[in-house]
DNA sequence: CATTAATATATGTATATACATTAAATACAT
DNA sequence: ATGTATTTAATGTATATACATATATTAATG
């Protein structure tokens, strides 16, 4: 459905900042489709990305700061989320050895045990998510990509 | 910049899910530039979406829910936007006279004005923000239209 | 070695989001 | 016309974002 229609204004100043308002619009649709899905697990869709960053450094662990580098958000706040975290048993903290301003955060067999059970449905979620084929998506990287500049 | 090497991760499951990681990052992006430019006029964004579609109205009013369905983000709350703004007094609301459970919403001079110092502004921004060529804007816009189903 | 600078994490505050609930007004059905 | 359902806006709560600041630790410098 055209942007111009979803939001009901008629025009825009021009096609760049029709691309803004409709990459903000964009994110909001899949954030709320995501959001249905990470419901029913208590998670909200930054602490699933907590999870999945832990679970790709697994065994090892990881230092909050490099949580926060790998986040699709820079600016949110690594601390918090991962504070969350541990009240659900789902992730752990230790001291680090070699620096002891560093925090080594771990994902738990409870954490590693939700994931497995998202994976098949976010997955699917996806490919459903986005109504476009296999070529169409690759331009879309492309294009993103290349935007950021 | 490819998006597995601004956040660190070597591959991802398959396109389709690169793609939504893309697209939230892209789009913490583009809300960090945005923010910037706000700030001094002590506006958020979400703020400013809502003083643009009031503008698009005026001197029409807006009741409270045609601002929420108009707005980017569908599950926000226009009803504490509008009273932020009129805090700073952007806004004026009003009861409805046809309809007393709705509020009219109005923008001020004050609120235009700000508008028209932003607007320039934010026209380069937008073009600064995509570095895409015209081609590869409407492509993208096409794609995001499709993309929504 | 002592002092200063830099780094890692945590925390405080304001704003915004997501969702549920409430309260008032209106529409509708019998 | 009366009772019920729906709609509109406001509000309460939990979470997250954005940014500033504090605290502890380590690194760097004289």
């Amino acid at each position: 459905m055209r942007i111009e229609d979803e939001i009901k204004q008629k025009t825009f100043k021009d096609i760049y900042n029709k691309a803004i308002v409709n990459l903000l619009y964009t994110n909001s649709y899949i954030v709320t489709c995501q959001s249905k899905i990470f419901k029913p697990y208590d998670l909200s869709p930054e602490q699933y990305n907590v999870l999945r960053i832990l679970r790709g450094q697994h065994p090892d662990p990881t230092t909050v700061s490099s949580i926060q580098d790998r986040m699709l958000n820079k600016m949110s706040n690594a601390s918090r989320l991962v504070e969350k975290l541990k009240q659900k048993d789902m992730v752990c903290r230790k001291e680090c050895i070699h620096d002891r301003r560093q925090v080594d955060i771990t994902i738990t067999q409870d954490g590693l045990q939700i994931l497995k059970q998202l994976d098949e449905e976010i997955k699917t979620s996806n490919r459903n998510i986005l109504n476009l084929d296999e070529n169409e998506v690759i331009q879309l990287n492309d294009l993103l990509d290349k935007l950021r500049g």
